[in-house]
DNA sequence: CCTGAAATAAGAATTATTCCTATTTAATTA
DNA sequence: TAATTAAATAGGAATAATTCTTATTTCAGG
């Protein structure tokens, strides 16, 4: 479970030279709260970091580890685990089924794939508990969003 | 996009069973609720079933609509369409990988594969837009809280 | 060292969701 | 059919997560 250091390095140096390079600053807050997260592959939520960070950091606001991560996921340095921003939606297929899932607009579409639904589980995943369902989610920019785009870029 | 009425009868068909067999009021709300997710491939949130059930309904509460969809998914005549319910996690893992989740404790842990990283996209998909990330979660029980739940059941 | 832009802290505001309670509905019994 | 009772709903209050606002602080460049 616990990340090797010489990978944790290797974040913070990303972090370090993608601050430096797109001209952010690499605040004592900021990079507390990018090590926090980088330590671990528990995948922590804003509350979690929050308070880990304020043992060193007392002062440290709630809106500024929200602020952050924003920040550094704009940046690349860290992902959101989340299907969509907001609201829950709800599915009413009960079949098995995958998605695929317009970044841009939240467009879902269904689709069906023996392939996927037969993937095989890794050994590792094995050792780690009971897998009872696969969910593939192909994630990109549904044509409409691609159009308008398009048309956005060429006025 | 719309779903052909054979479907969606099928969908309602389920419902009353479902009601019936488990002892639930398939009340005149429940009904217009289900159907209204039922009838659509959208995957719509809340807020959305809400504004389109008070046009029948003008009386009907937003909380009844939550009620609802919990009840619904519950008795598994829906998903609801989210990686875990509450707060946001976050993944300093950037390189391409894969999750296993819990849907007990919520434990995450990542996984590589190449098999998954490779996945053809079917020819629908293509069709819909432009896919730049492939995610795939195993969802299941991990091995501590299945251990929890074998020592909770002996009790 | 000074100045201005960037970043932060603190708390208010917003948003999605859940909870509470009085009322209504509907199934069951008399 | 009327009375009884449990289930369900409406409406608004409460909560939880997240974002916004504003005054203050920090820091890089002159």
């Amino acid at each position: 479970m616990p990340l090797n250091s010489g990978q944790i390095d290797k974040r913070i140096r990303a972090f370090t030279k993608i601050c430096r390079q797109s001209g952010v600053r690499a605040t004592h807050q900021r990079r507390e709260i990018f090590r926090e997260v980088a330590r671990t592959d528990e995948h922590p939520d804003a509350e979690t970091i929050y308070k880990r960070v304020r043992k060193r950091m007392p002062t440290v606001s709630l809106d500024t580890i929200y602020r952050t991560l924003s920040l550094l996921e704009e940046k690349g340095l860290l992902k959101r685990l989340e299907l969509f921003s907001g609201r829950t939606r709800f599915d009413a297929n009960t079949q098995p089924h995958h998605h695929f899932i317009c970044t841009q607009c939240g467009l879902v579409r269904d689709f069906t794939s023996e392939q996927m639904d037969a993937l095989a589980r890794p050994n590792e995943v094995r050792s780690w508990g009971e897998v009872r369902s696969v969910n593939v989610q192909l994630r990109g920019i549904c044509s409409a969003c691609r159009a308008k785009g398009r048309r956005a870029r060429a006025k």
